[in-house]
DNA sequence: AAGTTGACTCTAC
DNA sequence: CGTAGAGCCAACT
């Protein structure tokens, strides 16, 4: 049943360290979801108890309709959104520290 | 059953 | 940086 997979996505949701920040295509990846709609829609619908402030697009920009406020507890964690966009390179799952690689080369 | 819709993403121009 | 099209999956009409 899909209900487990939608627990799943609740777990991955939910284990977003504060202070980071993860994109919907990385909670799908992450949770085994067929596609990031899914994350999506399971926000939507049950995302009231989760940390769904710290789930950005893949380019850092929140969901339209809810970017004031988004922006607004993101910054209360101490993550700094660069006008309107996330900076995903810095909050992103917090990667590792040094790639060996210069600026850009990440990922 | 077929068409829309939506807290999405990617590639192309 | 912007728009456009295609792919995507489940719920809703």
């Amino acid at each position: 049943m899909d209900d487990e997979l939608h627990e799943r996505i609740r777990a991955v949701i939910t284990g977003v360290p504060a202070g980071t920040v993860a994109t919907y295509g990385d909670i799908a990846a992450l949770s085994g979801a067929p596609s990031p709609r899914l994350v999506g829609r399971v926000l939507a619908e049950d995302g009231h108890d989760l940390p769904w402030h710290r789930i950005l697009r893949a380019d850092g920009t929140p969901a339209p309709h809810l970017a004031h406020e988004q922006l607004e507890r993101l910054r209360a964690e101490g993550v700094l959104a660069d006008g309107p966009r996330v900076n995903l390179r810095k909050y992103r799952r917090q990667v590792e520290p040094d790639s060996a690689d210069g600026p850009g080369t990440l990922f």
